[in-house]
DNA sequence: ATGGTAGGTATCCTA
């Protein structure tokens, strides 16, 4: 079974469907993963995403912010949603594909501005969801588990994951303590980075672009922080990853650019 | 060093 998957953080789903429609068409996911989709769950869009072919729906929407969703041609099962840190925000979808593949959606907190968590509660925040990610992972280590863990992880861990290492050593998204606490929490369970097992690690690579660019593409200041992880009950069955670059210069887009990975799984026993 | 844009909501929050 080949399993085509990506995910995507759409910022504000409603205002994507010709977005959604060249994502469909041109990267053709079998499951797509969204992130900030901005609107409460009984007000999501299922009827674009059914003429899309996506029959399947999953949807941890809030009001105004956050959101998740998982669409998908293949059958879903067993959605559990997360609080994390108590602040009942809708941040996290897990959900089972066929082949008992646990599959969890991440929107984690952006941070804020000050890379200080005295000062800034939503750095508290970012660090604090981290630290109860990693420690929820690491409860249940059995290395027979086949996790794929994807969504908008808001760090950009490497050097090359980022325009300028050294311009954004303080600033949220690349500072030190947020790249420590991203690197436990891929530790937790020995996650594989699935992009950059495809695309090495010396090349520049992101996957968002600030919308406060006069020119996105010219100035190319972009961060990678979107990822996909495998656990290594998985990680053998890659094929491929992709991050679509061009669909930040798609009409009406958001600010980050969908990534996408191809599994091979081998025929299901189960 | 600063401000730049986008989205949702309701006059300001978050990214």
């Amino acid at each position: 079974m080949r399993l085509r998957i990506t995910s995507w953080n759409a910022n504000s789903v409603r205002l994507r469907q010709s977005m959604l429609e060249r994502i469909r068409n041109e990267i053709d996911p079998d499951i797509l993963c969204l992130q900030e989709i901005k609107v409460a769950s009984e007000l999501f869009p299922h009827e674009m995403f059914e003429a899309l072919g996506y029959t399947h729906r999953l949807v941890h929407g809030q009001k105004a912010y956050h959101g998740v969703a998982v669409l998908s041609r293949i059958p879903l099962d067993g959605m559990v949603t997360h609080d994390w840190c108590g602040k009942e925000e809708a941040r996290h979808l897990e959900c089972r594909l066929p082949g008992g593949i646990e599959l969890h959606n991440l929107y984690v907190p952006a941070g804020g501005d000050v890379p200080d968590i005295e000062q800034n509660p939503k750095f508290r925040h970012k660090l604090d969801m981290l630290d109860e990610l990693r420690d929820w992972f690491a409860r249940n280590s059995d290395d027979r588990r086949r996790i794929l863990l994807l969504g908008d992880l808001n760090i950009a861990p490497h050097e090359n994951d980022v325009w300028s290492h050294r311009q954004l050593l303080k600033v949220v998204s690349h500072t030190p303590v947020e790249v420590e606490k991203l690197a436990a929490l891929q530790e937790s369970h020995g996650f594989v980075d699935a992009i950059r097992k495809i695309i090495p690690t010396d090349r520049k690579l992101y996957s968002w672009w600030s919308y406060r660019s006069r020119d996105w593409s010219a100035s190319d200041r972009g961060r990678r922080l979107d990822h996909i992880w495998l656990s290594p009950a998985l990680a053998p069955y890659l094929r491929d990853a992709t991050i679509t670059r061009e669909a930040r210069g798609w009409d009406q887009p958001s600010d980050h650019v969908p990534v996408t990975i191809d599994l091979d799984l081998p025929q299901q026993d189960d």
